[in-house]
DNA sequence: TATGAATGAGGCTTCATTCAT
DNA sequence: GATGAATGAAGCCTCATTCAT
């Protein structure tokens, strides 16, 4: 039963599942996000991970495939809950709002994979297919800039100035809200964060 | 007695000056930040600064004191770029627009220090010492904020939070000027990122 | 039932037949020539083939048993060829003029099996059994050197070194003979060559 | 003193010489010629060699460029014991003879570089620049043939042929001739060889 | 018979670093 | 100060082979 089970899951999903394909990603993912990509050697992550060199070499041809398999798995799974629920805000006020606050819990939630994810994104050499992707599951917020502008919400400036400014200041609120343990202050610091998003970029 | 003159001429400046030291250091500044630290072989940055594997550790000891040393002339630079003629500014709010400007304008005309810097701030495996000094040249920045906090003129939010995002907003912005060549195109961003900025975080 | 009744059928022929044997013998031979034994993973031939690795290691035990087949096969095969009509053959000339023509015919028609052939002779690391089964079935032309000598039709010279020169000299032929794509340009060629030989060791 | 003679030594000379190097090739050479190219890992080599694993990718940037030295500096060798005083040869008879004469003696004094030569002219994957340069090195032996053709000394047939048999030939000789012990009978053995290949070619 | 995931020894190569000159 | 040959640990990856299904 567990192997029929498999074996469709496998049918469905170009993206093979398999326990120890499984458990070499996971323990990729800690290991590179702790030591760096290349403070990592495969026979690391393949000891810690429980299997043999030649398992981890079967799954991913490469280190770098390894790489960039995580990035991009990370990097769908943030997108899509960065726009949970966005659909349902009216304002682009709201949708704004709803998009912080799902990407401050997110990345406190998934620390390591946020690490990973910024490791990644400045690491010069590697220079994959993944890295040239870039943006491409974060078009919908370029949409929302362009939406708010024509509604008049946001300011009529570069939308691409918009996003960028938006993006990197949410990663300056993460940055100081997951240092903060307690819920409630948390929960102020966050707040405070998106007013001084919002009213940056409001008409 | 030369050599006590050299020495009294070195002990005023605690880092060594010597030709092949300097091209050392630029050709490194170059490489690590188009390949990566890791992607960087001491012997191609001794090859190509024109001198012999030995050079180059003469001059540092290994490959991180050659970073570390990198790292911490680079910040210097940086801090002192930063905080140009601030003391000149009046208000709250010139200050942080001349720091805004003089972030800007650094950043676009040292492109590689820059890279540099992001990337060694991203690398888990740079654990130095020179890490952890973390952020004391930018001590004044924390003052700035408190500073306009008692004078009102900036809202009365968690002032590391404030500074938090205030950094990470400027990197964005210039990652978005730095793509726009016409100097009057960019002195335009430049004006509406800072604009974006400081409503974030005036009263 | 079944069963028994293949494995009679299996030991009338001691080399066992299967699909999926002989596409793997057929598909070794062609990587082999092109890769060579140590260029050619198991794992390509398999993939090559269409058949799993475990079916290429169920059929033969090792990848050097699976080239000593090769070599047994192409060996036993080219000797059949080799001595085609040769008993119908009544001078020495004849015979060895024959002889030449089906090693040169039989050499260009089968390419492949001559490379493996020549490769599997110069390969120090093959030290098989196979190997020191040597010319056993060659054994026939020293016979006929030796009666071409007690019947005065050839120099009365050490048999081993008319043997070796003869099956060298073939194999220069055969060299040059296959880069020539006419026919009768060919069959010039090759009677040219046959006559060198046979004046060579002709009384 | 030898410091200065290994410094003008190698400004005269592209191929360094250094004893390491040297040893290196030594022992490369005996090591390939009793277990082949891919039963002899560089690790053996530089071990055997008394080096360690840095040094000999010091020399050579990989197995296959010191492989490949190897078969050009033999080569080279090869062919000038070869021609070794053929231009104080008046006939073509006689420059033949002494052709043979002296492929056979540097065959058996020199039978690890015979070894080699013929591993790497039947080795598929080592499908190098040096493999290309083919037979540059016996273009003189072309002339040989065409010269004796025009004299009237060798029939008229394709140079070509003649040359693929008459090397061919020769090493069938020089393989029964290595077999004996004794120089007398061996001198007899070459000189019915030569007589084979001889009567072979002449008009 | 057939499959293919799993193994792990071992191969080639890189690279920070040392040291004698 | 400067050189560059030498070192050897360590990294990435391959591949013949096994075995449970």
């Amino acid at each position: 039963m567990e192997k029929s089970e498999k074996k469709s899951a496998r049918t469905l999903n170009p993206e093979k599942i398999s326990a120890n394909r499984e458990k070499i990603l996971t323990t990729a993912l800690t290991l590179f996000t702790s030591r760096g990509f290349s403070g990592t050697p495969t026979s690391l992550i393949s000891k810690e991970a429980g299997v043999s060199t030649g398992t981890l070499f079967f799954y991913f041809k490469t280190k770098e495939e390894l790489i960039d398999t995580l990035y991009r798995r990370i990097k769908e799974e943030a997108a899509k809950e960065m726009c949970r629920g966005m659909d349902k805000q009216k304002t682009t006020k709201a949708k704004i709002w709803l998009l912080g606050t799902n990407v401050v819990e997110w990345s406190i939630r998934n620390h390591a994979k946020l690490k990973f994810m910024e490791q990644f994104a400045h690491s010069p050499f590697v220079s994959t297919s993944a890295h040239e992707e870039g943006m491409s599951n974060f078009l919908f917020l370029s949409d929302l800039m362009k939406d708010g502008i024509r509604e008049g919400a946001i300011r009529n400036i570069d939308p691409t100035l918009l996003l960028s400014i938006l993006a990197s200041a949410l990663t300056g609120l993460v940055a100081r809200a997951s240092e903060i343990e307690d819920p409630d202050e948390r929960e102020k610091i966050v707040q405070d964060g998106l007013d001084f998003i919002w009213n940056g970029m409001k008409t």
